[in-house]
DNA sequence: CGCTGACTTCATTTTGAATTGAACAAAGTC
DNA sequence: GACTTTGTTCAATTCAAAATGAAGTCAGCG
């Protein structure tokens, strides 16, 4: 339980423990890893809790679909937190269901179509904040504008500057999209 | 206590409870929480704890420099954790520091200088994250190609289209700060 | 229809990050 | 040099988000 700052100790292996190994080669365990960790990794910056990267890191590190018991084993999870992760990965679109006919488990794989996933997180994340924002800065001009006295003319300056980076990000997201969506694949 | 859910509900008044009026007049008050709202909604997204973003939105719609002990006031926080977090602040550069002669106390008033603020954020927060990954999906890419059998195949594949979207990321954020930098002010 | 297996739901518990506050500097003041 | 004022540190506490697990739902089976 040594406090180690994800962020510090840049690529440092963080082996969270997330991955039980059960009778499974060396190299599979030693692979869904090196991915949960990849994807845990990730999770603050991309909004999602760790167990739900967790999870998709499983599911993306498996080569075969994978069932919900699969995954409970293989991250040591309650089936709760299973069921809830899934319920998110799959309103995010990160995965595609498979339906295996003889079986009434439904199976998971990764939705590889990334592309919709960075789309969905640019607006859901990115958009969204931003366009609250807007509203909330318009607000804040008129409070400024209501300020009296000669702090006044600072105030509004402030809340000027605010709204020039405020809108140079909100115009730098579209080409964002634009840019992640050439060469796609 | 109703729980609101500060993503869904775009531009709500948060109202944290967070800035307390102390004799000062409304407008200037008002003028404080609309701010103070404003970064604390955008605490998460920035990484930084919401009490941070609180004392730079009391700092920022003070058009005279606060002290210490106004800040502590206005925020309703011990002391202990104003002093905490106008130590990350300064470490962000957030601030500055005016120090009145006359006077022993310290002054803090926004360093207006956001592109700067803006860099940091890009450099530490996202250049970091995208370099541990990349030396992650190195090592994963390494770890997929020891993996035995046919499925050897998929998982490289998999492996190779995460490491064309990190690519993009990584392509991108350059261009981010060229874009930022532009018609600046 | 009663059972079983495969999830889902949600009230409770856990955990880890944020916050407090009391003890501790440091820098004047008288 | 005792005292006050201003701020820092860090162990202990609080609190909200995440995780659990027991009870509930639903679909197929015999």
């Amino acid at each position: 339980m040594l406090g180690m700052s994800s962020v510090t100790a840049a690529a440092a292996p963080v082996d969270s423990g997330l991955v039980r190994a059960a009778g499974r080669a060396v190299a599979q365990v030693d692979f869904e890893s090196a991915v949960v960790d990849f994807f845990v990794e990730a999770a603050d910056l991309l909004g999602v809790p760790k167990s739900v990267a967790a999870i998709y890191g499983v599911v993306f590190a498996s080569p075969v679909p994978v069932s919900f018991a699969d995954i409970a084993v293989r991250v040591n999870f309650s089936k709760g937190s299973v069921s809830q992760g899934l319920r998110i990965l799959r309103e995010m679109g990160a995965l595609k269901e498979v339906s295996i006919e003889a079986d009434r488990a439904e199976l998971f794989t990764p939705d590889l179509e990334l592309r919709q996933l960075m789309q969905r997180f640019i607006e859901q994340r990115l958009q969204r904040q931003l366009d609250s924002g807007r509203v909330r800065l318009a607000g804040l001009k008129k409070t400024a504008a209501a300020f009296p006295g000669p702090a006044q003319k600072e105030l509004l300056q402030r809340v000027k500057k605010l709204q020039q980076w405020h809108d140079k990000a909100r115009a730098l997201l579209p080409m964002a999209k634009t840019f992640l969506k050439l060469s796609g694949r």
